[in-house]
DNA sequence: TTGACAATTCAACAAGCGATGAATTTAAAT
DNA sequence: ATTTAAATTCATCGCTTGTTGAATTGTCAA
């Protein structure tokens, strides 16, 4: 299942060698179309089901250049998921340092921190940069795979998930640790196949409910986890 | 990230031509061995990251014998799906019934709904048999798939959807079909990823908690699912 | 103006891919 | 006994894979 080589593809090289004109550059450059077609097409089929000339095809670029820019293929996967990770952190940890200072000095409730989980992958979504939703769907890939999760997971995550269960921790007095980390999974894997956006929920619903209704969801969502939280570790 | 091809493999092939003796036939039937094999590679490395030659090293038989049994490697993906959505299905409608069976007159509950979704999963993981586990994670890979899913999600899982449904339906009245499918879709996610086994959680935990701790799993997910469901669609 | 460096294409590499036709051996049916 | 069919290995096909070295063209500082 590799995928097709589309030589349509709209950004083509230019065919010319040597370093191009520094006004004839696109308005991309080049190595960011690389990890954003890399983005796409992980998301999709995953790091084996994509060739580097498909790859390159996609991004409208000699298939050289990926490995000029990025190494080898295992570390232009590693950079494509670190990428977002980054910036998705900073998002939910400000998310969750607003939702603290507004609750004080109570402390802030189990909603408001996986709001603040939450909402910055909605908003993400929602946004015109089409790049996020790959990103979630690589996000799904990766903490699904016992192969990617273990690395990729642990390395770009585990702080993140520190901080969340400490704030989770004073929310929900009394409550064990192990109960609020195994709600946790079940947060992570009812968010991972949310948002990776695969029609799913579309075809099981006979058409009532849309994979892309990201505000659905999310509406739903987080009274679901929260109620899940406050059961088990109530 | 191919696999590995493991030239010590258990189960060597006989390196005689022909049909072999029926006389020297091993315990587990070839075909029944490849399927095995393709479960377990699949499940760990999807199927572009599983090669025709590495999955016959595993199953001790020659490459060609796979197109034999199976077809293209596609239809042998299917095949390899198919095989234990059969009879997990049949486990899930049969606990339902059971559940429904006990508590007549009465509506069967949201919690005993679940737990006849959850408990098959958990007492095949459970069991001696590791290809369950195998599955378990190749149900998590197809399940978040946006290639796969569509496909095979829909044609071996949809029938069970609606049963499922409409059992919440009743023991949850006056709410909406929207509210059920989202928060089924929740349920869906939180068990794909719990069952698939990456040994996230252990690292997340800090040892804490273990992946294999099928029980611990189990027991915090149906309050869990069940809570979510009376916010949401109470 | 020269020389170092950056960015790009091209061509090739050895290895590996899925698939299949032919040959071989045995079992089962007649 | 013969024939037919099943189960297996082997060799090979044409293509694709990730990676790399060499050549080319442009930029920029000295």
């Amino acid at each position: 299942m590799a995928t097709s080589d589309n030589k349509t593809a709209e950004n083509r090289p230019t065919g010319k060698v040597g370093r191009p004109r520094s006004d004839d550059r696109e308005k991309t450059e080049r190595g960011e179309r690389i990890l954003n077609a890399a983005e796409e097409l992980f998301a999709l089929h995953g790091y084996d089901g994509v060739t580097l000339r498909t790859l390159a095809n996609a991004a409208g670029v000699d298939v050289a250049l990926i490995n000029y820019y990025f190494g080898p293929k295992q570390q232009l996967f590693d950079t494509v998921f670190q990428r977002r990770a980054k910036i998705l952190n900073q998002e939910r940890l400000s998310a969750l340092e607003q939702a603290k200072s507004e609750a004080a000095p109570e402390a802030v409730t189990v909603e408001k921190i996986i709001e603040a989980f939450l909402r910055p992958l909605e908003v993400a979504q929602e946004s015109q940069d089409e790049g996020w939703r790959n990103y979630c769907a690589l996000l799904a890939y990766v903490n699904n795979s016992a192969v990617w999760g273990p690395l990729l997971m642990s390395k770009h995550y585990n702080d993140l998930v520190d901080v969340f269960v400490e704030a989770l921790r004073h929310a929900l007095p009394g409550s064990k640790d192990e109960d609020i980390y195994w709600c946790y999974h079940y947060m992570s894997g009812a968010m991972s196949l949310t948002f990776a956006n695969t029609g799913r929920i579309d075809r099981m619903s006979h058409g009532l409910c849309r994979s892309d209704d990201f505000q659905a969801a999310y509406d739903r969502m987080i009274p679901f986890i929260a109620a899940g939280f406050r059961r088990v570790c109530g």
